[in-house]
DNA sequence: CTTTTGATTGTTGCC
DNA sequence: GGCAACAATCAAAAG
């Protein structure tokens, strides 16, 4: 039950609690967003007839299949990106001290 | 301290 | 321009 249910995901931004970080630093990639990027254009080369729901439902089913190895290089970009984000997060922790 | 969840990232295609 | 499933990620809030 804490998966979907009602998909109260970000789609929604109720901010129930209301947005607790005030200038909250845009968060890094994930592995998958890179394996979009890489691997958008060669689904849709397989799946030409495949709608953007069915094309992302494919993709997440071959990420799903990806072992350790093969998500590397895409998990290597999200933590390069990562490495910006964490940036990002200095400049946001250091704001929240000061300010 | 542990768990949950809320917020965010990028893609394409439709309205 | 925003939102739809897809997966990940992570920081903060709740317990």
């Amino acid at each position: 039950m804490t998966s979907e249910t009602t998909k109260t995901t970000a789609k929604d931004r109720i901010r129930a609690r209301g947005k607790k970080d005030p200038r909250a630093p845009k968060r890094a990639l994930s592995a998958y967003m890179y394996y979009s990027q890489d691997h958008r254009a060669r689904v849709r080369q397989a799946n030409p007839d495949a709608s953007f729901s069915e094309t992302g439902r494919i993709l997440g089913n071959e990420w799903r299949s990806l072992s350790d190895v093969d998500r590397q290089p895409y998990v290597e970009r999200a933590a390069r990106d990562k490495s910006r984000a964490d940036a990002e997060m200095d400049a946001y922790e250091a704001r929240n001290a000061d300010d």
